[in-house]
DNA sequence: TCCAGATCCGTGACATAGTCACATACGCGC
DNA sequence: GCGCGTATGTGACTATGTCACGGATCTGGA
C-alpha cells in the first residue's frame, strides 16, 4: 500500500477528487512494476486489479488460430487500461492479451476499492467512464478500417502513426502486418511498391520516411 | 414518469434491487416507445437516456464512407444499450448507428438517474457492467471473425444464427452482405456455392436450409 | 576472420475477397 | 399479361491472403 500521492498528477481526471475518495485510492493502491515483454492479462485469466500506467505502454492484442495478430490499442502513460475495465467491471475473462512493450510501472487498484470509489466518487466515475468511452470508440473505428479501408492507406497512416514526426521507424515488416491484422508479405509488397515511389526508403528493420507529405496525401 | 414496476421483471439483473434505488429508477424513467424503422441514435447526437428494451430489437451497425454497412450487435428484449451506456458515461457522441427493427418499447433512465443509481446500487453497477462486458468481448470477436476468418464459414454462421432453429430465413443477399460487412456479389457466389453442395436453396428474398449439419460441420 | 544459425525480406503462383458493369429473373400492382 | 422496381447472377479485373521458396543481413562464437 503506498502513501505517496505524487503520481496522481499524472491523471488529469483524477485531481479533482476529493480527500476522502483520494485517501482510500492512495491507501488501497499499490504500485506495481513489471520488465519489458511481460504479459500481464491472457485468455483465461481473470484481472484482479484496474491499473492506472505511470509508465511504459502496454499492447494490447488479439491472436487468431492461424497465428496472424491483430492490436487493439495501447495503454500509455497517464491512460488506464479500459480493456481490464471491462473485465473486471462485468467480471468476464479476457479473450485478448495484454503484454508490456516496454518496462512498466503502475498504480494497481483492488477489485473492491475500484467498485467503491466507483460508487463513492463522481469524478472517479466520470474519469473511468471517459477512458472507457474512447477505447470503444477506438475499436469501433478499428472494425472500420479492417473491414473497408485499403491496405496501403491502412499502412500509411500507420507508419505516420508510429513514426510520431521522426524520419524513420524502427519496426519489422513482420510487426507492421501484426498491426494491422495482415499479413508480412502483403506488407512487403505495399512497401515496395511506396519505395518505388519515393515515398520512403527500406533497410533491414527500419523504415525511412522519405516524403512525408505523400505520405500523408494517400491516407 | 412510470409508477409500475412490473417491466421489472423483464431483467433478472434487476430483481435484487433494494426499494431505495429501485423507486428511484422507477420514478424517474419513463416508458418509451418508436416505430419500426427509426434511427435511435446516429452520428452526432449524443444521448441522453439510458435504454432497457422492453419489447422488439434495435440494430447497431457501422456505415463505411463507400457505402458498405456491418452490423456490430443487436439488443433485444430484456437487454440495455451498452453502447448508449458508454457514450452515456464518457459523455462522447456517437459513431454508429442504432436502428429499430421492429416496433420498440423500452425503459428510458435519464443521465442523472444514471449516474444516482450507478453510485448507490451495487447491484445496478454489477447490471450495467455485466451487460458492457458482453459487448466489448463481442466486438473483439467481430475484430477476430472481419480481420482472420473466411466468408464461406461467417456466412454459415450468420444463416444459422438467422434462422434460429427455423429451416428458412427471410433475408436478402443485400442484407446478408450488410451484417457480414461484405459485398451482395461475394455473398451470391458463396451462397450459389452452398446450393450447388446441397447447403441450401435459394428463391428471391429467402434461404431455405436443407442440410442444417452440413452447414454445422462448416462453421 | 569466418562460419552457422537466426531473423528479416523479396517473390512467384495460386486462392479468396471486393469492385465494376451489366444482364437476367422474379413479384407486385395495374 | 405488362411494366417496373427490386433481387440476383456473372464476367473481368483488382486487392488481399497463403504457401513455398530463396536470398540477404545480422550476430555470436570458433
Amino acid at each position: 500500500m503506498g502513501a505517496s500521492t505524487a503520481w496522481i498528477e499524472q491523471f488529469p481526471g483524477l485531481q479533482r477528487l476529493p480527500t476522502d475518495p483520494l485517501s482510500l485510492l492512495v491507501q488501497n493502491s499499490s504500485i506495481v512494476a513489471l520488465p519489458s515483454g511481460s504479459r500481464i492479462y491472457g485468455p483465461g485469466q481473470s484481472p484482479e486489479n484496474y491499473l492506472l500506467m505511470l509508465d511504459g505502454t502496454v499492447r494490447v492484442q488479439q491472436v487468431s488460430e492461424g497465428g496472424r495478430e491483430i492490436v487493439l490499442y495501447r495503454v500509455s502513460a497517464g491512460e488506464s487500461c479500459a480493456l481490464t475495465t471491462a473485465c473486471l467491471m462485468g467480471y468476464e475473462d479476457y479473450l485478448a492479451e495484454a503484454i508490456a512493450e516496454t518496462d512498466v510501472r503502475a498504480v494497481a487498484i483492488p477489485r473492491a476499492t475500484f467498485d467503491d470509489l466507483i460508487a463513492r466518487s463522481p469524478e472517479f466515475r466520470r474519469f473511468v467512464f471517459t477512458a472507457f468511452s474512447t477505447r470503444v470508440t477506438n475499436l469501433f473505428r478499428i472494425i472500420d478500417e479492417v473491414a473497408f479501408s485499403r491496405m496501403d492507406i491502412r499502412l500509411a497512416h500507420k507508419l505516420l502513426e508510429l513514426s510520431g514526426g521522426a524520419d524513420s521507424v524502427t519496426v519489422t515488416q513482420q510487426q507492421l502486418a501484426a498491426e494491422l491484422g495482415s499479413a508480412r508479405e502483403v506488407i512487403s509488397r505495399i512497401l515496395s511498391e511506396f519505395q518505388r515511389r519515393g515515398l520512403v526508403v527500406l533497410t533491414r528493420g527500419t523504415i525511412t520516411i522519405s516524403d512525408r507529405l505523400g505520405l500523408e496525401k494517400m491516407a
